[in-house]
RNA sequence: GCCGCCGUGGUGGAAUGGUAUACACGGGGGACUUAAAAUCCCUGCUCAUUACGAGCGUGCUGGUUCGACUCCAGCCGGCGGCACCA
């Protein structure tokens, strides 16, 4: 053996025995015990991997590598998200085809996710961009379709005009564009959509199932919003037909809809807001009410989106001169438009009940407008009540609680046939289409006439057209295609045309991880074969970065759903478990490549290895934390896998007559603890706390004249889901024939062991530690006590005082209370 | 503003209501060495230095408890999410 370790020597030696040997390939029909253990896959932009990179897949290949030797048949796979705008980007500006930088980049990637050492079976690996994989996403789009879950619909979309492009929702932020700080503009376009808000309750109720972070869970909760209440019809009172009578004949009722989670304070109801871009402001409004509520619905235009949520400020709105009739009371009540209430929720227009809601309280106090208590229990003198109470001022449902109010309330509406009982959702439906290249192609094709037909299965993979310009001009880039145009019209006839638009790349998403399980059934047959679905899935372990909380866990728990009615697949939930992992920062900053923040940490790979690198990043603290990124203290894991190999190399070197000497009691009790904690830790991805326990193990060991065989094959198996190279070399040392330290099953710790026969006893006085004393673990309690009280520090401490209580804590302290 | 998470040495961080600061980094001191590197040992603060000594210490103020970093209430500070959601 060297004298010292060689982390490059060593690692190339095992990454090349691992590979010859296949160590790491699955047959996923054999498998007996499988446990699916995803990382979310990553986005191959740049050309290497950074420091972020290693956090994320070094320490969950541990974990695989941990559940593997516990007896699990693993499938760990990784795969690129190769559709999307940076590639796009890179197009424009280099001229460089998105092709052929994705394949240069999935490359150089693979390469270094080898030299990393991670157990990925390369023969499962996938491309979110290569037809094969594509036309599974297109198949996606026809189910949905064939489903009527897939609309095509005019919509006001967001839209960027520096990347020329439309935007989801939850791609702007603070109205600007996420990718490039743009303000974002409305622009009404053609969109497709897939109905999510179909699936809103079962999203919701499928939380409740998974073992997922109870943050992330409230975080989906929020976002899909639900709210329960009741949608009222207010009639609108008809100035016209009263001041022109001769038309009473035609006067038919116009109503506006509102929605409220608090029918309950119908009674309360002095106003009605709807929101400036309300359609039916138009229809009732009076002439001379007209130029008033132009400036103001111009003034609202003028402001940003940025602006109009920015609030908290003097709430405005205008009253456009028309009354409406709450149909409780049978008042007239005016009807107002403020930017407060947005056009596109619920209907667009609420009841106003000043009393128990604090946005219409203070929009009343702005323009004096009518407050009436109906709900008992607060000072609507000072402030809004919003919370339960019973109701007053409210004719039958007096005396009511609130809960009681609203049954009573929804009957009445029911009756009346003037609303309804409706339970509200903000999540809104999932808009797939994108005026972009470097997407897969929406498989539709329009006749002649316009009407949307869908390409059948037999034609997809519905190519990817490459004679294109990528210059964005704020319509879809393959729209320029001839060739695209071309095939349309050979397949379906003269006239027809193609769509044009490609899926959002959370589509291609969605669904990864059943083209994970590929078999020969499944690689070009099916999108996944029933019986392998039915043994892998759900994923066991999924881990991944908390910014996919709403976007991508909400569309890929949605598609799946969506799979498990069409009868593709067996379960409802594709994660059972997940697990976010921090974020590493640099100085305190996000990196990203605009910043030019970003660590490269090939250096700190080529002069350390890798097995340092990754477990650097693994003690750096709890694996959910993060933290700031500092290469100090990378010296002392280095220092601890040379004391590692030293220890080894003593043992091996050491005379014949040290060499498996007897077991100390002390090392088997540090033994078995250090099993207990590692295999605790590990489970709970807390690898800091399992390394410092091996830490202190070998602290332990170094200070042995000599270490069982045993032992040292022990040790080697603990370190080795951590260090793996290391674990290798050090694991041949000690075994006879050749085997790898991953066929090894995991040590279990022995209970009995830990067993001591002495105990230590925290002695305290009123709570205070005064001395600590050794007992027999036998020692009866009054023994203890009194071997408690003869000590000289505890004596000093009790002389001359009474004893009014005293407390004993079998096996750990006692407490003398005077 | 609302919701959630978090405040521990110079630094990263440990602690089922039971010895606060494990395991590391850095600084300081010491051992080894002609010297340096490497390695090993000691090191929270204050007062004492006769100690196997006392006091203070987990953002702040209280509370519960024999005993609180841990539980409860109220503040202060930081981070993340949502943004007038009717």
């Amino acid at each position: 053996m060297t004298e010292q370790y060689q982390p490059s020597v060593v690692e190339r030696k095992w990454q090349k025995k691992w590979e010859e040997a296949n160590l790491y390939a699955i047959e996923l029909e054999k498998a007996k015990n499988p446990y699916y253990c995803l990382v979310m896959f990553p986005y191959p932009s740049g050309a290497r991997l950074h420091v972020g990179h290693w956090f994320q897949y070094g320490p969950t290949d541990s974990f695989a590598r941990f559940k593997k030797m516990q007896g699990n048949d693993v499938f760990l796979p990784v795969g690129f998200d190769a559709f999307g705008l940076p590639a796009e980007n890179y197009a424009i500006k280099t001229g460089t085809p998105p092709t052929k930088s994705t394949a240069e980049n999935v490359q150089n990637m693979m390469k270094q996710f080898k030299r990393m050492g991670c157990m990925y079976d390369w023969s499962k690996t996938l491309n979110t961009s290569e037809p094969e994989y594509y036309r599974w996403t297109q198949w996606l789009f026809l189910q949905m379709y064939q489903k009527n879950l897939a609309y095509k619909k005019e919509a006001k979309v967001n839209f960027c005009p520096s990347c020329q492009t439309v935007l989801a929702n939850e791609q702007c932020q603070d109205g600007m564009c996420e990718r490039c700080g743009t303000e974002v503009e409305q622009k009404p376009m053609q969109q497709w959509f897939w109905k999510i808000t179909d699936y809103a309750q079962r999203l919701l109720d499928g939380l409740d199932t998974m073992a997922w972070p109870e943050k992330t869970k409230l975080m989906q909760r929020n976002w899909i919003g639900k709210s329960e209440g009741a949608t009222i019809k207010f009639e609108i009172k008809n100035q016209k037909s009263e001041t022109h009578k001769k038309f009473e004949v035609n006067k038919t009722k116009t109503f506006v809809e509102v929605f409220t989670t608090r029918p309950d304070t119908l009674f309360g109801a002095t106003y009605l807001v709807l929101a400036p871009e309300h359609p039916l402001v138009d229809e009732v409004m009076p002439k001379e009410h007209e130029g008033a509520v132009h400036a103001y619905r111009e003034e609202v235009k003028k402001k940003s989106e940025m602006e109009r949520t920015e609030l908290n400020k003097t709430k405005t709105g205008i009253w456009i001169g028309a009354y409406a009739i709450n149909p409780a009371t049978e008042e007239e009540i005016p009807i107002w438009i403020a930017d407060y209430v947005l056009i596109n929720y619920g209907t667009g227009a609420v009841m106003a009940v000043p009393a128990h809601d604090e946005r219409d309280y203070e929009f009343a106090s702005v323009y004096a407008l009518t407050v009436r208590e109906v709900v008992k229990g607060g000072n609507i003198k000072d402030a809004a009540f919003t919370e339960e109470g019973s109701a007053i001022n409210s004719d039958f449902l007096n005396g009511l609680s609130t809960s009681e109010a609203q049954k009573r309330i929804v009957a009445w509406l029911e009756d009346e046939e003037i609303g309804r009982q409706k339970i509200h959702y903000r999540l809104r439906d999932w808009l797939i289409s994108r005026q972009r290249y470097w997407g897969a192609p929406i498989p539709i094709v329009y006749d002649p006439q316009g009407n949307a037909h869908p390409v059948s299965e037999e034609h997809l993979p519905w190519l990817l057209p490459t004679d294109v310009e990528w210059k964005p001009t704020g319509e879809s880039p393959l729209k320029a295609s001839k060739e695209f145009k071309k095939r349309t019209e050979k397949i379906f006839g003269k006239g027809w045309t193609p769509e044009c638009d490609t899926m959002d790349t959370f589509v291609c998403s969605s669904f990864y991880y059943l083209r994970f399980l590929t078999n020969a059934h499944s690689q070009s047959k099916r999108v996944i074969d029933p019986a392998l679905e039915k043994k892998w899935m759900p994923v066991d372990m999924y881990i991944g970065g908390p910014e996919h909380a709403c976007m991508h866990l909400i569309y890929a728990r949605f598609v799946m759903m969506a799979l498990y009615d069409f009868g593709i697949v067996s379960h409802e939930e594709p994660f059972q478990k997940l697990v976010h992992q921090g974020l590493i920062t640099n100085q305190g900053a996000k990196m990203s490549k605009s910043k030019g923040n970003i660590v490269d940490p090939d250096p700190l790979v080529e002069k350390y290895g890798s097995d340092i690198f990754r477990m650097y990043l693994m003690f750096m603290g709890p694996y959910g934390d993060g933290g700031d990124f500092s290469d100090t203290g990378i010296r002392g894991v280095e220092r601890f896998m040379q004391r590692v190999w030293k220890i080894f190399k003593k043992a091996k070197e050491a005379p014949a007559s040290l060499q498996g000497a007897a077991k100390s009691k002390k090392v088997q009790i540090k033994l078995h603890s250090t099993i207990k904690k590692v295999t605790e830790d590990m489970e709970k991805l807390h690898f800091n706390t399992a390394i410092s326990a091996l830490m202190e193990l070998l602290h332990v060991l170094e200070k042995e004249e000599s270490i069982s065989k045993e032992t040292l094959k022990t040790f080697a198996i603990l370190l080795a889901p951590i260090a793996p190279h290391l674990a290798e070399e050090i694991w041949e040392t000690q075994s006879a024939q050749h085997s790898f330290v991953f066929q090894q099953p995991w040590p279990s710790f022995d209970s009995t062991i830990v067993i001591t026969d002495t105990m230590t006893i925290v002695v305290q006085v009123n709570g205070k530690m005064r001395a600590s004393i050794e007992v027999d673990s036998g020692a009866k309690k009054a023994d203890i006590l009194a071997k408690a009280k003869e000590q000289p520090n505890v004596q000093k401490w009790l002389e001359g005082k009474n004893m009014k209580k005293t407390v004993y804590v079998q096996g750990r302290l006692i407490n003398f209370v005077l």
